[in-house]
DNA sequence: TTCGCTGCAAATCCTTTGCATGATT
DNA sequence: AATCATGCAAAGGATTTGCAGCGAA
């Protein structure tokens, strides 16, 4: 299992194997396809382990990003979210998610349909892509069917015609869900 | 000019044409390309205006996006930038960012590559794209001529052998810069 | 034993908000 | 004159840090 490639990784650079460490990376783990935030892997990490602290929490998330075993992804609702790194061996990452405008739910699309364009960059530009992050906002098949203002264009509910504009920004939903194929 | 089309904007919505809101658009504006944060536009504007308040930068620049007139954008650095979009009269966006994991650079891209993606998404999986963002992360030409290290995969100096990760955060450099091509 | 790690609380940093004053329509 | 926007200061929320005690090597 990756515990142990986690381990000798830790080894590696001089770490300690902790339990609390182990904790963190086994609670992402146990949640795939979700974006989860500290807070959220707090309260996870918490109910098996209820004397951890969230600095911890914190501290523990910013080194398994630098091994990249996580990454960092944030949906511009003002937090930090983590999700595993495909392959500890250091194989090419996809990161593509598409955002519905309508129900706010995240959806992660696994196939990676960027190779010819960082292909093109390289030739072209000089720039050698070596990861890469891709945000699609739209609509999702389901708010398309009840909404037909969802067809078109811009996102009109997000803006109300007052002063009061979006609030409740912490509240997105990132949920567990990849699109599929039902043509 | 496109201040007019702003003063319009407000008027349609019921909202007041100030001079403090006309400054906020008008200093993102003079700064095409680059990315600016709330604090840097605060600083350009108070160059101008110096009894202007931060709390007046926020509140433009929230009323700004919600009239899609600017776009929030992020580069996982924790600070909240923000760039003007192309067409106030709602044509397509195109947002490709390449960031140099060696100096740090985020270059623009101005062509847009993804439409067959997202016509195949349409299609397949029945989401309709209606805005995409982009990001890119590798090496830039210079980097790569400058660095063998560059040419491969992962970023390895981003990693101290200890335990101090990634500090100085808030200095990554953002600069008005486009990939150009030379070959 | 040694040195790094944890937990707690305090500190930071960015962003938002409340309120009295001032500007726009 | 009526509203809405501004500026200031205080509040808020997420993340980081200092430090004494604890635990892995």
């Amino acid at each position: 299992m990756e515990q142990d490639v986690f381990k000798k990784m830790l080894k590696e650079k001089g770490l300690k194997v902790t339990g609390q460490r182990l904790l963190v990376l086994e609670t992402i783990g146990a949640h795939p396809g979700e974006h989860l935030t500290a807070e959220e892997i707090f309260d996870l990490a918490r109910a098996k382990s209820p004397e951890i602290g969230l600095a911890t929490i914190y501290r523990a998330l910013q080194m398994l990003v630098n091994l990249h075993v996580i990454r960092r992804v944030s949906f511009d609702d003002g937090l930090a979210r983590y999700e595993l790194s495909r392959e500890l061996g250091g194989e090419r990452h996809h990161h593509h998610h598409a955002i519905c405008l309508g129900c706010k739910t995240v959806f992660s699309l696994e196939e990676d349909l960027l190779e010819p364009l960082e292909q093109n960059l390289l030739e072209r530009l000089g720039f050698d892509v070596t990861d890469h992050e891709v945000k699609l906002y739209g609509y999702c098949r389901a708010c398309r069917q009840k909404n037909p203002w969802a067809g078109g264009h811009e996102a009109e509910e997000l803006f109300t015609t007052d002063d009061k504009m979006q609030k409740g920004k912490r509240t997105m939903k990132i949920e567990k869900k990849e699109l599929e194929e039902s043509d």
